[in-house]
This record gives structure tokens, sequence and C-alpha cells, in this order.
DNA sequence: CGGGTTCTTATGGGATATCATGGGAAATCA
DNA sequence: TGATTTCCCATGATATCCCATAAGAACCCG
């Protein structure tokens, strides 16, 4: 498997739940972790989701500041405070807490994006506008910035 | 085996399966990867196809920015959300998605075209307009560097 | 060299499993 | 005790598995 690609979208029903796709559910199957691990994102109106390997990365940011230091403080309120643990139900459903319904807008669908290490939670429509904006931004990265390699790109 | 050369037109059928030629299912056989990995190609309405080597090429890409920034994220969006990871079922078949029918115009065949390391999948017509322009430009191209004499076609 | 024979491949279709989704009932909580 | 959450089962749609077949290629062997 490699990792969350590709995007969906479901419905949430009465009670608040939506399925998380099958090909999510797998990868975080042998991740291992329990549950979902879920945290806002800072810089979007989406919400970070996966498990371990989300984690991990997220833990790092904070390990560059000392423990117990006023900077890592904040920081772990920040990181941590913003965080969920949201459980999966049996046939791999979970619930949209008013966090993240707050966060991302969510009101009667869910799009799933899968991020390779992650996927973000979006309100479709909010999505779509991110998306477009984000396929320019990679088409300026892709091209423009080039710092260490040598040689150019394959056709 | 010397990558994905050639390139092959195989019909849809009804339930929108088509048989992934079998020259390509060796090389993906010996490359390892569990079942294909897609990604729509963001200058053409195409889509490239291929497994680790292919998937490594796209990796390379965002490992230039430091997870979780906004940037690191646009990119992600950009190349993850836009791949797909469909399976080979036993008899040597993928199931062509939504995804890729919106992106390339893809119908009721399938043309597979060969570029080594990976291949693409097109809409047969929009891929013989392509390949007429793409021989013009590689005609220029090579013009420049050697005294081009005689140009033979390929089967 | 030739003629048959076996393999491979692309394609079709029926049967089965999986998935997203809805809803009832039991459990939990305040 | 009333409201919410969790568990369990139902269902339609879709995807997957498995087998069948025909055409062609490769192969074998006299």
């Amino acid at each position: 498997m490699a990792g969350f690609v590709s995007h969906f979208t479901n419905r949430l029903d009465a009670k608040g739940r939506v399925s998380i796709p099958a090909s999510f559910r797998a990868v975080l199957a042998r991740d291992g972790f329990e549950g979902l691990y879920c945290i806002s994102s800072s810089h979007c109106q989406a919400v970070d989701a996966g498990g371990n390997e989300l984690l991990a990365e997220i833990e790092k940011r904070s390990e560059a500041f000392a423990k117990l230091s006023p900077d890592h403080d904040a920081l772990a309120v920040a990181l941590f405070g913003a965080s969920e643990n949201p459980k999966i139900d049996g046939d791999g459903r979970m619930t949209i807490s008013d966090m993240i319904r707050d966060h991302t807008g969510i009101t009667d669908q869910v799009t799933f994006v899968g991020m390779k290490y992650k996927f973000q939670i979006w309100e479709p429509e909010k999505f779509r506008e991110y998306r477009a904006e984000a396929q320019k931004r990679a088409l300026a990265m892709l091209s423009g910035a080039s710092p260490a390699s040598s040689q150019g790109e394959p056709a």
C-alpha cells in the first residue's frame, strides 16, 4: 500500500457519522494506531488526520524545543490542544466533532484527501477552492525551485 | 525486460475494466509494487501509471519541503490527492475510475503508452493528436544536436 | 518444413464479497 | 430520566473473484 492517496467525498448521516474511505482504513490498520489522530490545520480550514506516522511528525516538531521551556509548553498547547482522538466504529465510521465542524465548516458532506503520510478532512466546496490554488502553487514550486540537484526533469 | 515500451489499445468492458498489456504487467511484477500507482498528469490529458519507480519519482518532488508546512501540504494535495492505487485483478485488468475518466475523456477504449520508467493512459484519439505534436517537437529538438539523416518509422 | 497442439492473452459474464449508508436497540452519561 | 452515544444488523450498489472462450502466438515433433 502506498500511504493515503486519492480523494473521496462521503455523506454525513443523521447521527453525525461518516464512513472513512476503505482504502484509508486499510492504511490505518497497517499503521497500527488505535482510532484516528486528528489535529486542526493551522494554515487552512481542514483537519489533518492519520495514525502513528502523523503523530510522530507532530512530535518531531515540538522536540525542537527543550521540554519545560515556555516555547515548548506553548507549542504543546497549540498542537495537542487542537487535537482529538476519535474512535472508529465497527463499520469504519467516525463522528464529526464540534471542533471539526467549527474549523472546517462541514455540514452534510465530507471530503477526505490523501496526502501520503496523513489525510485531510474538508468541507467539499472549500476543498475544491483550495485544490485549485494548490495546483497552481505546485506547478510553480516544481518548475522554479530546484535548489540542490543537478539535471533538469524528465519530459 | 527493459521497462515499459511500445503502445497498445484495449477495449473497456461493461464493468469499466480494461486489460493492462501483458508486457506492462511483466514489468510491474518485476517492480514488485502492489497494484498500480496512477497520477493525473498536470500538463496533458493523460494519467501516469507505474510502480515503485514512478512513486519514488513523485515522492522525491515533495521531499524538498518540510512536512506540515503550507508548501508541503499544497504539493501533497496536488500530487497525492490526484493519485490512485487501483488493484489489478487475477486476469491482469484494472478498472478505470471516474477520476481517470474525467481527466482523460476515456469512454470505451484505452491506449497504454510505454515511457520506460512509467506508462501513460490515454483516450486513443487524444493520444493520436498528442503523438503527432510530440513527434514534431522531437524532430525539432533532434535536428539541433546531430546531423540528422533518416527517420525510421516506429512499428 | 509443416501441421498440429499447447500457451498466452484479451474479453465476457455469473456469482460473491465489500462498502457506504440507514436505522433500531442497548448502553452510557449527566 | 431524557438525551446522546455505541453497537449491531439490513440493504442496495459496486467491486472483486472465478471461470469460460476465442483468437493468436509460440512451440514441438515428426
